[in-house]
DNA sequence: CAAGTAATCAATTATTTAGTTGAATACTTA
DNA sequence: TAAGTATTCAACTAAATAATTGATTACTTG
């Protein structure tokens, strides 16, 4: 009776069940990627990528629409982000390892002022912070917080010299256990800069129900562009 | 470096990733249970059971606390019951075999009038309706809804006589996958009472961060009562 | 239509996992 | 302390899975 339920549900968490597979969706959850691009950024083979891809497709995780030359494959919502920050958050609040994992980051950037979510919000309204993102810009591009600029770390040193000087910039990446917004500040207190970082990434923000910018919605399943009629197993 | 994280993260997965699992956690997720009702409620061995359990101790999705003779186990903690509903609703959301297994359900209980936590707040507050839990006892007094009242189906023909005649009854069980209240519901009809079901269940309710009654809550980890002393993997 | 490229599939191996059965633990209570 | 019971562990089998390699498919573009 329910057993088809927990049979299908069971499913989606073997979708989650590969290390190589929640790492993909951490990458797909900062921009659309290619194959190529996505086994590079886990460092796997293309045909075992590609066999992943199919596992977490068929639970419908993840989706692919073919786009020139290559298939470009994206998280299939935003509620797909949203259970992976929330798994991730279950996992600090049970998981010891984790929660050890985690402090070990903080500890790393422990010289790093951190601000929240609200605390930005307050401060961006107020105009008292430039606001910048500095992951690469293909992934600001697909999607940002709402007033940031595009500041990657690799051009942060040329860059850093347009920005205005008196007021504190605020830098964000993908996330907490990303590193790139420490690095970024860094730099910026290297240059006598005033910043800090914020604790999020946009996928946080978004999981949390507030408003983000950029990333032109592709339609989410624009029928002549699917990559195969379905099939039934 | 994150690789780490991933690997965690997706032992929290694989422990999502079988039937059983899924089972067990759903009837947790009504009553705290000895691994012997568990294995009776999802028809496996004890054996077994009790080696499902301890995947899930591992990740501490679950807990036990020795209590007199037998070991009792409950979901470690309310956020677990959130992420299965959470993974349930993103089940439905996207994949189409889930949904269909739901409209099933629905269309077999298409006779049976459906209200929402909201309206049902309001017809409570207004004091328009009778709220029961038709659920077993036990899980009643586990945890239940503010405001209701417990007659479990098994005893609601020699019980309903002792209910007001003139309000309207609303039944829950518990939740949506579960028969228990449309069952309910159409007995009651059948003796010439008014009475809808309420769509959601008690783990539905919490997640929605609703309050709840009942439920002596256990010391989160007694550590005198508790199963050994952890074990350096 | 032909050539070229991105992605998938097929076949294989080593590893992991679910479930069974029977024995061993850990605790309670007399 | 001894008996009794709930739970876990150990050993095993059958099935499922991740990753590799090499071949194939599906599409674009000249």
């Amino acid at each position: 009776m329910t057993a088809s339920v927990h049979e299908l549900l069971a499913r989606l968490g073997r979708a989650l069940a590969a290390p190589a597979r929640i790492a993909i969706m951490d990458v797909l959850a900062q921009a659309p990627r290619s194959v190529e691009d996505l086994a590079a950024a886990i460092g796997q083979s293309v045909a075992n990528t590609s066999q992943h891809l199919r596992i977490l497709r068929e639970v419908r995780l993840v989706d692919g629409t073919r786009d020139g030359l290559r298939i470009t494959y994206r998280l299939a919502s935003d509620d797909v982000g949203a259970l992976l920050v929330g798994l991730r958050q279950l996992g600090e609040a049970q998981m010891a390892e984790l929660r050890l994992a985690r402090q070990a980051i903080a500890a790393k950037s422990a010289d790093v002022a951190c601000i929240d979510r609200n605390t930005l919000r307050r401060l961006l309204r107020a105009g008292e912070v430039l606001l910048i993102d500095v992951r690469p810009a293909e992934e600001f591009a697909a999607a940002h917080l709402p007033g940031a600029i595009s500041v990657p770390v690799a051009e942060l040193d040329s860059a850093i010299a347009s920005l205005p000087k008196r007021i504190e910039i605020v830098a964000y990446c993908r996330g907490p256990y990303c590193m790139l917004a420490v690095e970024a500040v860094r730099a910026m207190k290297r240059l006598g800069r005033k910043a800090r970082r914020l604790e999020d990434g946009v996928t946080e923000w978004r999981s949390a129900g507030l408003p983000i910018a950029g990333g032109l919605t592709v339609p989410p399943s624009s029928s002549k562009h699917n990559l195969k009629r379905s099939r039934s197993s």
